[in-house]
DNA sequence: GTTTTCATTTTGAGTGTTCAAAATATAGGG
DNA sequence: CCCTATATTTTGAACACTCAAAATGAAAAC
């Protein structure tokens, strides 16, 4: 049975591999992420090739075997699933529920996840917007592009806030900016890295670009 | 923060002192419920110790401090308030939720759990009939004896089953042996290490010493 | 009061994960 | 083509927990 260390490495490296979309995801990005030594994460890659999660390229990175990122996909649906139930059903906010589902994912048995899936009537995305993988390991693709980019007079939907910082997603949910709203570009300066929008049926307001690019929306 | 290990000490440290009603506790006690060896058992006692949860005499036994007193009542609250959830919220079978609290008690908040609280309605037992600790880490005492010890003719009120034994549960609940239910001692054989009860509403059936043991009833 | 038995402790070692700091490789800029 | 900045790897050590097996202590049996 794989560690939570293990996990959380096979989680990660699988988030990198999807947001970068690239095969291998280099060293440092992975110490980064997971808040250890680069040479922590070079150790542990190597245990991981031993055990059959991943190819390890000294100098270029690591790469998901098929085994790897099955598990990776699980600990998500976990992840996922349980940050849906501790603000679904629980009533946890939205910006405390990463650091929870953090632990429990590592806990919660495969009979237990299933039954809190059916519990909560399956859901496909969980709080912050993202998609649940199935109990199969297929986890529908995004093609959603980041609030940054989008031009002027442009309306769009809220997919997801790509970001657990508490401090952020409280932000957020201040200015309505949550999963399913509809909001409108309404200018956009270039020069002072901000743009101003409106959530639909709110007072508009502007936003920073470091901000708007963790904001994913489709159009 | 205290490891799963400490807790599952502390835990189970507890359970014995309250189940021998003796302040000190013998090694092999410990070694044998947590199943490791021994000398595991010793030298962890000596780690406890010099982290201020407990008092070890060589030779005799540990017995908890305060500190070790209320982080095991801590841990013994979330294990059956957990359980509970797992039947009540999401229909799990009492004979399988044990494995699964022993993993989740390690891994929720006091957040999470006093939320869980709240949702099931402040429960004051759990499916075994066993009492949950407080918040603040008072648990009631039972002065329940074992169906064992009851002479013929008795009836009385199943207080809790002492036993997480799948196979037993089981057992226990075809025959609906379940915390609440009203029974009456039949007759009694004492060579025969064995009994004849019936459970109020069903077919007497009988029900040898040793699994009597396991089933606190109060007259 | 000695011997036997049993519980407990000690010893030595191993696993998995981590860090700090030194060593090394590589890619770009000069 | 060399040099330097940066990413990565290596090294050596530590921590928490564990086991197997040998040593020891204390209680029970004789
Ligand atoms: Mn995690
Ligand atoms: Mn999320
Ligand atoms: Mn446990
Ligand atoms: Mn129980």
């Amino acid at each position: 049975m794989p560690s939570s260390t293990v996990e959380n490495y096979l989680k990660q490296i699988l988030l990198i591999t999807l947001e970068r979309e690239e095969k291998v995801v280099p060293m440092g990005l992975i110490s980064e992420s997971l808040d250890v030594t680069p040479g922590t994460a070079t150790s542990m890659a190597k245990n991981l090739e031993k055990e059959g999660w991943l190819c390890y390229e000294p100098r270029r990175g690591v790469s998901l075997k098929p085994a790897g990122r099955k598990l990776g996909l699980n600990i998500l649906r976990r992840h996922r699933l349980l940050e849906t139930f501790l603000v679904e059903t629980l009533g946890l906010d939205w910006s405390e529920i990463h650091e929870e589902a953090e632990e429990l994912e590592h806990a919660i048995s495969e009979k237990v996840l299933e039954r809190l899936d059916d519990f909560l009537g399956r859901p496909r995305h969980d709080p912050h917007g993202h998609p649940i993988p199935t109990k199969g390991g297929v986890m529908q693709r995004k093609k959603s592009r980041s609030l940054v980019g989008c031009k002027e007079g442009l309306s769009v939907v809220i997919e997801s806030i790509d970001d657990q910082e508490r401090n952020f997603l409280k932000f957020a949910r201040s200015r309505h900016l949550l999963p399913g709203k509809k909001i409108k570009i309404l200018s956009r300066e270039e020069e002072a890295d901000a743009m101003e929008i409106r959530v639909e049926g709110k007072m508009p307001f502007s936003i920073g670009f470091e901000a708007a690019r963790k904001i994913l929306v489709s159009v």
